[in-house]
DNA sequence: ATTACATTCAATTAGTCGCTTGAATGATTT
DNA sequence: AAATCATTCAAGCGACTAATTGAATGTAAT
């Protein structure tokens, strides 16, 4: 079998979905997509030993989709560019709307189909205008800081757990970030309801 | 360990991951992304057997990448939407900037890749207008009908040299062909060049 | 119907990957 | 320099996956 330049290339790009194609590492990196994180920060957030963090976080490395700098005792690791974390987002574009094994888990664990669905633009202002709802921004701050939606509050996602209190546990939660189907949001979200508080994703998020 | 619901659809996004992970069914996706097309037609253009293209495509389908219709004694099968033929370029585009490997087999193979000072598109698209050049499509011919650059001339690879009367000798050829590592235009304008004829190709491929 | 053909299924084999464990490396602090 | 801590390496086991066959299914032409 002659393998031609043509293969090994598809063979190399096939490596890189290899290094995506695992939950771990797929969690790892919608971690990293927020922000740096050492070995054992990433390791207790989602729950494998270390090593094992360290296996994955070599593999992710290999395929040219983090890049780790040494920052004294620690190792940390981030994305290697904005356009994995693209990538990410047009996979679980792609899951969310072609699979319908996604579908179902949707459906199955997050309570109602009803509430686990976006909001859109116009029922969000209204609402927002009768006080209805808490908005919230989970971007970093720089970036609310930038510009955000009307009343929003901002919460970035990796302080969301420690600062929970701050929401109103009366109201429903509509949360956004950067973009439609912006990777932060489903956790959020997830976590939110965790919590037993009632929260939504919006439909577009904040470029519109 | 308490697989979460959050897991479980990171275990779904990884099984598209997966479905993508492979040479051989990124070389069919490639194909798919121009036209549609049935299994043998895919099997004969990638050298596969027809059997084993056709699980390649099963594991494609149920990751919701591909869909298929019946035609006549063919099934034809295409990309389940275009987002995956955006995630496809994202992929080839991360590969290009973060791995070495993908560098090398670049510099390695396609090593004319920058002496054949490859044709912008703005450049194409003046040059094109003005009569100065031919614009040679490579494809094959259902490819071609499918969509095509506008003013191309379609000879696809094999037919080339027994059609080479066709084109006009006075300008310089552009040729083009499926993606930027697409290995039909080297050969074309390495053809070309041998007959004295001026060529070069463009640095983008169609889906651009 | 029967034949011809495209596609899919089923089962086998070989290879790869994920996770775990325990030890080794590398950097900082005392 | 020794101790401590984070991270990485190496080896091994179990589970999964890829690629290959030959047979089976289903569709269209004779």
């Amino acid at each position: 079998m002659s393998t031609g330049p043509k293969q090994q290339l598809f063979d190399e790009f096939a490596t890189i979905a290899k290094a995506i194609g695992n939950g771990g590492r797929i969690e790892i990196l919608e971690h990293l997509s927020q922000t740096e994180k050492s070995v054992d920060a990433l390791a207790e957030a989602i729950g494998l030993t270390v090593a094992n963090t360290s296996q994955h976080l070599q593999h992710l490395k290999r395929a040219g989709l983090v890049t780790s700098r040494r920052e004294g005792k620690y190792v940390l690791y981030r994305v290697a560019d904005d356009e994995v974390v693209e990538l990410m987002q047009l996979l679980f574009r792609l899951g969310e709307k072609n699979l319908a094994e996604v579908d179902r888990v949707l459906r199955g664990y997050f309570h109602e189909r009803d509430s686990m669905e976006p909001v859109s633009h116009e029922d969000l202002l209204s609402r927002s205008r009768d006080g209805l709802v808490t908005v919230l921004d989970l971007r970093p701050s720089e970036e609310y800081a930038a510009s955000h939606l009307p009343g929003a509050v901002n919460i970035p996602l990796k302080e969301l757990e420690t600062r929970l209190s701050e929401l109103d546990t009366g109201k429903e939660v509509i949360a956004y970030c950067r973009g439609p189907y912006c990777v932060l949001s489903f956790e959020a979200v997830a976590t939110l309801r965790e919590r037993g508080i009632e929260a939504r994703r919006l439909e577009d998020g904040l470029p519109e």
